[in-house]
Parts: structure tokens; sequence; C-alpha cells
RNA sequence: CGGGGUGUAGCGUAGCCCGGUCAUCGCGCCUGCUUUGGGAGCAGGAGGUCGCAGGUUCGAAUCCUGCCACCCCGACCA
């Protein structure tokens, strides 16, 4: 080949092929990365976004993971309403406000031929319901109106459901993946006889997210509790997990929330006790989202595209043939048919991308901007070898390998990928992770590197609020796992046990 | 909802201040030939109510008024 690569490269750019920068412009980067690997883009209803098939197959991926993982630890999935009554959203009363001022709602229920403008429609006044619908931003006040006429005893518990569902939160400004006025998510409601019993759960499932996120999704999160002024709106205790996006910008990635006995007061939902008592149940709820594709691309992505984890990737491997003229093509394909077979047998996701309407580099490009983790490159040359090309997405590294090693390297560096990308986010974390002790070095770390900073403070909603107020850092976390250390607060200089993480978040 | 900005082909844009062969260029798309181991080259071609509605004018993408949509910065947020 005589290509010029500077020449190509910057034709490319100018061609408008080459993704921005992350460090020049990372929204617009991500932006870019979203529409350009194919996952989704932003439809003409405000605020929505449509998700690909691409997306889409990754989120399903997700979903199965986790969808077994709820039944290994006893739920069940069920379908609520996407409509609350005005009357029962606002029953809780902490949850209603948390969420009132984002709420898609629904005043009537016809349209008619507008008299005014011909071939037009419009709201039909008569049609006006009695009582406004609320489309769910969180199912919480729907189902437990529910589960008040299905719990009466102590042996009708506990309910241990799990919905995959849509929610409408009708946010100010959006963005694809991580606030979008509509998005898909799965909520777990459990309803509990004992306090004990509740906060176990909501630990649990915690815990459930966490191993998720690092093995699955090779994203390490910080386990932690939320402040009262992150927590959710009606909740006792919110257990989440913080991730670290490369652009030192925190990303709350799940949320176990613990509500006590709050939305059973709320909506008077007692059991019959062994002993004979009438007692309050106790509930949890928790919640991933699509948000979740949302850190899984800006987490492991580089400027030449997405990079999936093996687990996650709709398309482990991709075999790329190289060829000229219907002899070559010919000779390539019978040999890349075994190894189509091989793969397969071994349960790994092979596509083998034989179309005749694209050349092999504008191939190699797509598959490095889609994340594909491992690609098999296979022209006369290998076949006259008994070799072929194996390029790896995270390193980008090429080597050749014999055919009759390939299934088993193919396995081991899938393994090997989906290791090195947790260790490289992890990596990242630690080093954008800064223990500060004065007010001027926290500023000082928020500016110049961001990421997650480490500081004492004195658990009050005032020192939380005026450090947000100074420096746009919110408290990610109080870590469940962080060491009790002796220090004093960094904006109040009153005295605290640990430390917790502040971060500006998305 | 406050402050700023932008709407021209599927995408990205030039033109607007100073009305008049201005509808420009690139990508993408289609056809043909040559290419095919890192986003191909050349030649030809298709595609536009210049956001919408009024107004000024002999004449409006260009000036004026109103509306709509989107983007950025705030407030809000999984």
């Amino acid at each position: 080949m005589h290509y010029n690569t500077q020449k190509i490269k910057s034709c490319a750019k100018l061609m408008g092929k080459h993704l921005t920068k992350r460090a020049e412009d990372y929204s617009k980067w991500y932006n870019e990365l979203v529409v350009k690997a194919d996952l989704a883009e932003t439809s003409a209803v405000r605020g929505c976004m449509v998700i690909k098939p691409y997306g889409y197959a990754i989120w399903e991926r997700m979903q199965a993971i986790l969808d077994k993982r709820f039944k290994e630890t006893g739920h069940s999935n069920a379908y609520f309403p996407l409509f609350v009554p005005k009357s029962l959203f606002e029953a809780e009363e902490q949850n209603a406000e948390g969420f009132a001022k984002e709420c898609a709602v629904v005043t009537h229920y016809r349209l008619e031929n507008d008299p005014d403008k011909p071939g037009k429609l419009r709201v039909d006044p008569k049609a006006k319901l009695e009582e406004e619908l609320i489309v769910r931003p969180t199912s919480e006040a729907i189902i437990w109106n529910t589960y008040k006429n299905w719990i009466q005893s102590y042996r009708d518990l506990p309910i241990l459901l799990n919905q995959w569902a849509n929610v409408v939160r009708w946010e100010m400004r959006t963005r694809l993946f991580l606030r979008t006025a509509e998005f898909l998510w799965q909520e777990g409601h459990t309803a509990h006889a004992t306090e004990a019993e509740a906060l176990a759960e909501a630990k649990q499932m915690n815990q459930v997210y966490a191993d998720f996120v690092e093995q699955h999704m090779a994203i390490p999160v910080i386990q932690g509790v939320k402040s009262a002024a992150e927590r959710f709106a009606g909740a006792v205790e919110t257990y989440c997990i913080e991730a670290l996006m490369q652009d030192g910008k925190a990303l709350q990635a799940g949320t176990s929330h613990f509500l006590g006995q709050n939305f059973a007061k709320a909506f008077d939902v007692k059991y019959a006790t062994k002993e004979g008592g009438l007692e309050h149940v106790w509930a949890t709820s928790w919640g991933v989202s699509t948000r979740l594709m949302g850190a899984l691309i800006m987490t492991h992505s580089d400027d030449n595209g997405l990079v999936l984890p093996p687990t996650l990737a709709p398309h482990q491997v991709v075999i790329v043939p190289i060829y000229r003229g219907e002899e070559e093509q010919k000779l390539v394909f019978e040999a890349v048919a075994p190894i189509v077979e091989a793969l397969r047998k071994e349960d790994i996701r092979v596509h083998f991308d034989s179309r005749d309407t694209h050349k092999p580099g504008f191939k190699f490009n797509e598959y490095e901007l889609k994340g594909v983790p491992l690609r098999i490159g296979i022209g006369p040359r290998d076949v006259a070898n008994g070799t072929v090309e194996l390029a790896r997405r995270d390193t980008l590294s090429k080597s050749s390998v014999a055919l009759e090693d390939l299934v088993a390297e193919v396995k081991t560096t899938l393994a090997a990928i989906q290791v090195a990308l947790f260790d490289r986010a992890k990596d990242y974390r630690t080093q954008h992770t800064t223990a500060v002790d004065d007010f001027d070095a926290f500023k000082e770390v928020l500016a110049s590197k961001g990421g997650f900073v480490a500081a004492h403070w004195d658990g009050t909603a005032e020192t939380e609020s005026a450090i947000k107020e100074a420096t746009k850092a919110t408290i990610r976390c109080i870590p469940i796992d962080g060491k009790t250390e002796k220090g004093s607060c960094v904006y109040s200089g009153k005295p605290s046990n640990q430390r917790v993480l502040f971060a500006k978040a998305y």
C-alpha cells in the first residue's frame, strides 16, 4: 500500500470522520461519539433520545446480566402503570416535593378538530380530567398504593419486586444517556417486616450494583451513603455507587434507598405481626438506568471511539476479510468459515463482516469507533501462512496468531481486556482522588485536576451547601468502607471522624 | 424561567452589516472506471419551501415585526 497516512488523517479530519479530541472539548467529543458509534441520537421530541439498535444491544446485555442477579437474590419482575393519579403522587410529601418540579402531567384525554384552523387538532376543553395524571418520574407512589392491598399479615412479606420501565423527568437541560427527559431503567421496590431486613436489602442491592458495574462494565465504583441533602426524596438512607469519568467529574451510577416506614405510613400499609400487633412495613427501592450507558462511554472510550468491555460487547470479535478480486475473496471467505464456527462453539460473539461495499481500512476504523474488543484481519497472506492478524481495541496493538492457537488466544485476550479496562480505570481514579486538609487546597485541586477530593466534613448541611456554592462540588458520598480518622472540617474547622468524597458531578 | 447565541440539501457550513446571476464549499448519497493489509482516486450526477408567518421593496437568505425550534451559560437533576 502507498497511502500517506498523515494525508489521509488530515483529509479524514476535514471530512468530519474523526472525533473531537477528548481533551479539546469533552462534551462535544462525548456527543459525537454517541452519535457516530451509532448508539443513540436526539429525537424530535424535546429532551428525548432514540436509542439505536447498537446502543440498545448493549443495554440488553446489561439488562440480562442484572435481571439474572435480581432473580438470584429472590426478586421477581412485575409491571405497574405509567400514570400516577396526583392524589397518590402527593401522598408521600417529601417524595412528591422532590419530584414536583420535573413532572409531565396529563390533563386531558381527547383531541378534536380545531374550528379555527382547518386540518389542525386542538385539546378538547370538554375532555378535562377530573384528576390529573402524573407520568411517573419514579414509581414508589403507585406501587405502594398497590402494596397496600397486598399486605395484611407478616405471611405476605417480604415482597421483592422489580420492574423494567421508562420514567419521565422533565429536565431543563438534557444530554444523551446521562440526562434525558425519558429514560429506561429498572426499579426494585421491596416491602419487609423488619427494619433490619429492609436495611439489609438496601445494602445488598447496592452491592449487586457495585459488583455488576465493576465486574461487567469494568468501571470501579465507590460505595457509600448520600448526605441528607443528596438523599433520595422520601428516603431515610440512600446508598449509592459513584464512578469517576475521564474529565474528572463524578457520576452517580446507581442508588439503593432504605425508605424506612415513610411510604408505609403515607399509604397506610400495616401488617399483622406474629405476636398479634399491627406494624407499618419497612421499604426499599433501588434503580439503575440507561445512564449507565453514559458511564460506560465516558469511562473507557478514547479518541478513536468507544471501547467496550468484552462481557457487554454485542460483538466480541469482528472478522474483517482482506482481498482483491473474486478469487482471493473466495479463498479468504473459505478460510474464515471454520474460524467463525470454532469461536461460536466457545460462545464467543463473533461477527464476520462480509460486506463488499466497504474497504478493509474503512471497517477497521468503523469497528474501533464502535468499540469491538477484538478484531481479526485475514487476507491471502494470512491464508498462505496459516495465521490471522489479531488486534486489541483497548491497546490498539496487533499481533499475528497461528490458526491453531486462535481460539485459545481469543479467549485469553478477551479476559485480559476485561481486566485491563478495569485496572486502567481504577488507576485513573486513584490518580484523581486527592486528600486535602485545607480549603485553599480543596479549591485548587478541584480547579486544576478535578476528580474526587477526600476531605473532612463537619456533617452539617450548612457547610455542605457553602462548599457547593463556592466550588460547585457536592458530596458524592460518605464511603462505606472509609476508615475513621480524626480530623477537622476542611471548611469550618470543626471536628470530623471520617473523610467524605467531594466532586463536581454530572 | 433569567442571560447569550444559532436556524441555509441527510450532516457540517459560506453568504447576511453593504438588498440585485448567491443559493457556496466539504462530507455523505448515486453512476462508471481504476482501487482493496488503516477511513481510496478520478470523472459525471441527483438533492434546497434559505426555521415559520407577515411586512418594506421593482426585487428579500440578506432589512423590519411577530412566532417557533434548537444550542450554550445559570437554576434543577438518575
